[in-house]
DNA sequence: GTTATTGTTCATTTTAAATTGAACAATATT
DNA sequence: AATATTGTTCAATTTAAAATGAACAATAAC
């Protein structure tokens, strides 16, 4: 029967979702929610989304939330006009985006910043044997974040084409 | 005294690496592992880690076999002539080739595995409302993955520079 | 061949992270 | 204003992943 099928085939898509955020260290719920949204026809709400995936409430609130600050989802019209209904967006470009945006600078910005706490105590250390050693190495770890800062962009604009 | 500041900017640089690895979704003992080894300015054997760093026999030997997995330490001279002793591997580009090739290929590699069993169902499937929607989207599937399979190189190549 | 030393493996324990669900707010409906 | 509907928050629970440590191999020293 056609929704037999369908159901396996989505059940399927939604697991090859959960495998590909987990790459991404997301929580397998935002996997998901994401695919379900993939694979769907018509947009769907937060009701839905707990029905047909069998999660919590509080998973699927929050599931979306994160899905809609990381730009992987928008609202969209739908039967119910009390309920909000989403849609994926399937662009690779907005995706790495926001990805890049919420989950990759926050970490780079805050390694730069205990970069230069560590690079400030090397400085105001005595001057021994390890000094010098020390600010090679800090100096090293420099070079990393810079190549990310600069690589990220250019990771951005390809994938955007 | 010296040791004193030593030890704990070394604590210091450690859990900056415990950030580094997390973010790449690494154990935290990985982490530590090589921020001590990076930071160190003699090569360490199992034993010293486990002391420094505090941490089981255990977790520095898995710690030490993914990291050598990774290329990202390699064996040296010590002392001690039965012990191994192991120093970091400070190349941005064997890191990062190290890191894809062993931990973001496979991933790729087995997605694209399930897409295919997707699609074979998709195609295998009676006609019908659905099957023209499913397979556009698994074709946008396998436009992302081509996408990734081109980055990749193009990013490695542009960290080895 | 016996004893020490070094390192690995893997069943168990611990820890960190995700999920749950009930209480709560916000908004609409009667 | 009372009631129903929708969605959020967060303390408590569950789950998955990592760390532990004791048993075990492998090798060297005696």
């Amino acid at each position: 029967m056609e929704e037999e099928i369908d159901y396996q085939f989505e059940a399927r898509v939604v697991e090859f979702f959960c495998d590909g955020v987990r790459m991404l260290g997301l929580p397998k719920s935002v996997g998901e929610i994401y695919g379900l949204l993939f694979i769907s026809q018509s947009p769907l709400s937060l009701d839905d989304l707990v029905n047909r995936l069998g999660i919590s409430k509080g998973s699927a609130s929050q599931g979306l939330k994160m899905l809609r600050e990381l730009g992987a989802v928008k609202e969209a019209e739908g039967d119910n006009l009390r309920r909000s209904y989403f849609q994926p967006d399937v662009e690779l470009k907005r995706l790495a985006r926001g990805f890049i945006k919420e989950q990759v600078r926050p970490h780079l910005a805050s390694g730069d910043g205990k970069l230069a706490d560590l690079k400030r105590i090397v400085r105001e250390a005595p001057d021994s044997e390890g000094r010098q050693f020390y600010h090679e190495r800090l100096e090293q770890l420099e070079r990393w974040s810079k190549k990310a800062r600069v690589a990220l962009p250019l990771l951005q604009r390809f994938l955007g084409r």
